[in-house]
DNA sequence: CTACTTAAGCAACGCTGTTGCCAAAGTGCA
DNA sequence: TGCACTTTGGCAACAGCGTTGCTTAAGTAG
């Protein structure tokens, strides 16, 4: 059960199960799982299962797909997910750029969308624009079926609308508006309040702080809207990838230098979405001035190198950063991104990379930790905003919950 | 509910139910809590709290003390947690002493000893004499009441044992014999394996390598026996202490370094129990080298600092780790304790909080993070080591979780 | 074709928190 | 003093959860 400071009744058991299950779902993929396999990794017992199936089944989320081999008696039948039952909307405003995805449940990419942004325009005008491109995903310029629809700025009714240079979509499936949108998940750069949704001091942008981004879109598009940091977000996209449900930290190396981290299967954010500000973490005591005020971060430190054209030395200094992660947390994995990693990935792949071993191996124990490039899709962070909005379905802690 | 991968059925809801309710009531302490308020908190009905009380007034846990005044209506009863309930023992197994206490329910420290230990000598010999002043503890030759009693070793079958200089045995209740002691929970200083109760490799102590204390400690003393590092038993402790469900990070300066981390409300371990290696984070790139084998390792300066007679120098570098670890995980709280910080709390205290306040401020938003020394009892290893049985019984993961 | 094994559903059941209702125990005002 | 009102908290009936016992379905092995 998830943690949590209230108490639980039926109906939170019901749907604490059938997330549960929905998961495994989600994990198998197109294989598939059994019922008797789903019974075995919940420590449910058999009939629960096909109770909780039975309901998934009828609510569309679930479906019976061929039969596994016979042991010896009748054979199990595979139950998989249903990918069209359920779609989110990511959207990532970064400081040059705004992308657009829509997901299905099992996370695939069925629509997506690029344009050039001024994250430095006015508020409004940024947000009228997020909603029309998310409009535009959709299917059409009315944005989500229900009510409350974008009031898309200056004109534009065309269906699409080519706005601006560079400006990219490609939906799979052009004519084909999903029934059920599950809400808008919105990544951005700075401080901000997961909780409500609003936005801090962005570095370079004072015109953010304060602005309740959450509602503000919410009233644009109609849809249920979380917003939290890109890193958060990439974080928790990245971490649904791999089976595991280990520790998980992501690392994103671009014009600034942050963290991502899940824990226990959840976003850790801390109590005021602080959480993961690695660039700023010291590593060199009375080292140069970094633009924070401090000495001897390692944002300073790795992007003095990058600019001089050092990767092995940036590498070194995000390694040692990784390898202090690591070892305070006993991270499982760690995932590296970001413009600049992914202009030289081997350079920083290798180079952090031996930093972490090199700190495992004297530790003793702990195998080693995995280090990989970002992988699957070059949206990490938009992909990981839909999961903000997916993860609660499946019982892991992304968008309402902590 | 609590984060797990495993279905709930009827009697975990009753049973995470139940452990809300008891950690209300719990941290309401000797003021007490009425049944509306533990409604509100928990969220659950009115009724489901009469019930839930019921069954735990029914099993002894819980009683009714007193009333609040009126509000113009029935006045509302007022429930207390029964301390004596239940008991834990916690052990704590350090270089050179050894403490164990007794602890209720509530927390208390029933009963306590102290004595001298060679943590060098042959581990058989450790456990023999650990497993015996357990029995003192509990107030007897034979320790806990149930079967498989302690094998005492050689000699003393006396109840209080002259064990060596400075031993000091002072039972609050000598001839009262706890009827319900939960188990016990065992605090030592190197890596190990919390889920298998096996230590590792500690440092300057290679007889311990892969020593399974859990059930050597199990099989002497017929407890329940739960093994973790010290670190992480002091912050368990000492993050009940306080109300909030803030996180907390607990950071030992003593002959090391080390941090233990509550996120959520649980102590945070890792997969590998590796959580908390706070004394090998570098913070100075290059910089002198450490026992570890690393460089500019925290411990290592400020180790450097702290036998150069420079305190503010040490408490500088402290914080600057402190620093780190509060940016990165957003954490609420912080407690310094350990030998060295004890010697001169003031300068150390003053240190660490000029910079993480610092920090702080940079980083614009957040509140200051409270920092302050353990309080209430010299002995806040062992305590957390008992709270490492007693947690599970609140809710809080600590012994039986992750 | 028979015997056996395994998967999965039906029906009854115990137990959970919830709902509707009522008794208990105060305060405030006439 | 007595009545009206507010608030607390228990009793009883209830819907819904996973569990248990049993039956049916659907394969393999000889």
């Amino acid at each position: 059960m998830n943690r949590s400071n209230t108490g639980a009744n039926l109906p939170t058991l019901r749907s604490h199960n059938a997330a549960l299950v929905l998961d495994l779902l989600r994990v198998a993929g197109e294989r598939g799982i059994s019922r008797l396999e789903l019974a075995e990794r919940t420590a449910l017992t058999p009939q629960a299962v096909s109770k909780i199936t039975a309901r998934l089944r009828a609510e569309g989320l679930a479906t019976e797909a061929g039969h596994r081999a016979s042991t010896g008696g009748k054979p199990r039948t595979v139950l998989r997910l249903v990918p069209d039952a359920g779609h989110a909307v990511g959207l990532h405003l970064d400081r040059d750029e705004l992308t657009v995805v829509l997901v299905d449940l099992a996370g695939a990419v069925v629509a997506s969308r690029r344009a050039p942004l001024d994250f430095g325009a006015p508020a409004g005008e940024v947000v009228a624009a997020a909603a029309r491109e998310v409009g535009v995903v959709l299917g059409g310029p009315g944005g989500a079926g229900s009510g409350g629809a974008a009031e898309a700025g200056p004109g534009n009714p065309a269906p699409t609308v080519p706005d601006g240079t560079g400006s990219v979509s490609h939906a799979v499936s052009p004519g084909d508006p999903p029934a059920t949108v599950l809400g808008l998940g919105v990544a951005v750069p700075g401080p901000l309040d997961h909780r409500g949704g609003v936005l801090h001091r962005v570095t370079g942008f004072p015109q953010w702080d304060g602005f309740p981004l959450r509602d503000a879109l919410a009233a644009r598009t109609g849809l249920p809207v979380v917003v939290d940091k890109d890193t958060n977000a990439a974080a928790l996209g990245l971490s649904l990838r791999a089976d595991g449900p280990g520790d998980f930290a992501y690392l994103h190396l671009g014009t600034g230098l942050g963290a991502g981290l899940v824990l226990g299967g959840a976003v850790h954010r801390g109590a005021r979405t602080g959480a993961g500000e690695f660039g700023h973490q010291t590593v060199l005591l009375d080292g140069p001035l970094c633009s924070c005020g401090g000495r001897g971060c390692i944002e300073a430190l790795c992007l003095a190198a990058v600019s001089g054209g050092d990767a092995a030395e940036a590498a070194r200094v995000l390694g040692t950063g990784a390898a202090n992660l690591v070892g305070l947390l006993d991270i499982d994995r760690v995932v590296l991104g970001g413009r600049t990693v992914d202009a030289d990935p081997d350079a920083y792949v290798r180079g952090v990379r031996a930093v972490i071993g090199e700190r495992v191996r004297r530790d003793g124990i702990g195998a080693a930790v995995p280090l990989v490039m970002t992988v699957g899709g070059d949206r990490p962070v938009a992909e990981g905003a839909a999961q903000l909005v997916l993860a609660p379905l499946f019982g892991r802690l992304g968008g309402a919950g902590a």
